[in-house]
DNA sequence: CCGTATCCAAATCGATACTG
DNA sequence: CAGTATCGATTTGGATACGG
């Protein structure tokens, strides 16, 4: 097992920049669920999130490029948030995490580690 | 775009356990590269970390199943650190993660959001 | 060499109030 | 409704000392 080495080492964490922190991944994984949320409908999805979390992943995320903010010039304000192409992209990673979670869980008994 | 939902919650929720963490990620990359490391080895390839980190992470990776710590009774003491059957089932993720960060890294100009 | 414990600084977080 | 600002409180992190 040596597919990963010194030279995957800058993509990885260019990745890892854009994706680790505690909320980041959940934000993604709801817009990649859903499609398209308003900031009050992630805010109710994503349990126990707060307000500032929240606010502060979707700027980090947005300015990554990640998603895009849409805002309609209305009172009341009306935000949507999306994945961008880029984040896009990023979805299949999630659903292999997914699955990842799913095998584990199910093995979680008979476990002999290596 | 909907391969993800609802049903999907469950077992991402227990990768992001697993694996979200400012450190975690790193390791288990560390460990994937090189199969086996002792202690000192990883505290010296993983930029910026401290010992501190290194020993919770190490330990919260342990406990999860992901690592294997051998240790050697000897003196002055030797403790080798490589991926469990687990950890190493996770090894597809890190290689994905590489290289959406490679292709990312390259479009990264001629970007137009979607 | 590896790991634990401790102390203190710094970053993060949560609640809340306020603006457009 | 969406977002900013602020202020304690809690958590995390770094440096260091010590023990097996």
């Amino acid at each position: 097992m040596d597919t990963l080495c010194r030279s995957t080492q800058a993509p990885f964490e260019y990745a890892l920049s854009i994706v680790n922190g505690k909320w980041k991944l959940k934000i993604i994984y709801e817009l990649a669920c859903t499609n398209t949320l308003r900031y009050g409908e992630l805010k109710r999805n994503i349990s126990k999130i707060t307000h500032k979390m929240l606010t502060a992943g979707l700027k980090e995320l947005e300015n990554d490029g990640m998603i895009v903010r849409k805002e309609f010039c209305q009172i009341p304000p009306k935000v949507e948030y999306s994945l961008s192409k880029k984040g896009m992209s990023f979805v299949p990673i999630l659903e292999s995490l997914c699955d990842w979670g799913k095998s584990q869980q199910i093995i979680e008994n008979g476990d002999t580690n290596a």
